[in-house]
DNA sequence: GCGACAG
DNA sequence: ATCTTGTCGC
């Protein structure tokens, strides 16, 4: 039931939201060959997969590659029963809640591999109400989102076949990215073709703490295939995490018939 | 008015 | 999100 409250939630929780870049590390292909400050180096990754059997049961996944060799150097899941359902426009209210657990969870173990920027299946504020999944997670956890489309949310006039023909048009190089701006001026992401294969285009926008330039140059350098290795790593673990606990977890999650207290 | 609408 | 086989190509 989507009522008010959540509309005003995500009103009030984008008042913290940070459009540019807050951060101290530096990508590493960054011209100012740093002395002293920190790399880019772990970059994290979240996404849930649903059982086909019971959509309510689901499997959350954190991973966390480093960089640049895109090897994954910690994961963890988390499996449960969800009571939201998806409303378009409201993913958050669904899934940020299991994935801040996780984070939390790392972060207060304070594990070394603790992500500095966390790419999210998700939008950031290109989103009807500017306010996506990747921004709230982002703004929760207080950490730098990126937030990753695999297809696009129609705001503001922003309409999916338009998009791919004018990336068609573009004979350009090999990657293609277009700025994605609405009817009304305003930037919302970009579209953009991480690979000469990939016809269909991955929607990047800012998630929190990073400015749309910078969300870009870190989506390009975790590009193996057409989505970015941190959410794809994710997608496929947390997917055969729930294949491989099925059995057990229909045990543990089944909804059992109220308790009968015997006379 | 009808349809379209991240995962 | 999930349902689905083969198939073309590096």
């Amino acid at each position: 039931m989507i009522c008010l409250t959540s509309f005003r939630e995500q009103d009030e929780l984008k008042k913290k939201l940070i459009a540019y870049d807050d951060f101290t590390w530096k990508l590493s292909s960054s011209t100012e060959l740093s002395q002293g400050s920190e790399i880019l180096k772990y970059v994290g990754g979240v996404d849930m997969s649903f059982c086909k059997e019971d959509s309510s049961v689901a499997c959350a996944c954190l991973v966390v590659l480093e960089l640049p060799s895109l090897r994954v150097v910690h994961h963890d899941f988390s499996l449960l029963r969800l009571h939201v359902p998806y409303v378009p426009g409201f993913l958050a209210f669904r899934e940020a809640p299991v994935l801040l657990q996780i984070l939390q969870k790392m972060r207060d173990e304070k594990h070394p591999f603790y992500p500095q920027v966390l790419m999210v299946d998700g939008n950031g504020i290109l989103h009807p109400r500017g306010f996506g999944l990747a921004c709230h997670l982002g703004v929760l956890a207080h950490l730098p989102t990126i937030g990753v489309g695999k297809n696009l949310h129609h705001v503001d006039g922003l309409n999916q076949s338009e998009v791919k023909q004018s990336l068609q048009l573009q004979i350009n190089e090999h990657e293609q990215t277009i700025t994605l701006v609405g009817n009304s001026g305003i930037t919302w992401g970009v579209g953009f073709r991480p690979t000469l294969s990939s016809l269909k285009p991955i929607y990047v926008s800012v998630g929190h703490r990073i400015s749309l330039d910078s969300a870009v140059e870190v989506v390009k350098i975790t590009c193996k295939y057409r989505v970015p290795e941190p959410i794809r790593q994710a997608d496929i673990r947390s997917r055969a995490y729930l294949q491989k606990h099925q059995t057990e977890s229909f045990k543990e999650l089944a909804v059992r018939p109220p308790d009968q207290t015997e006379p």
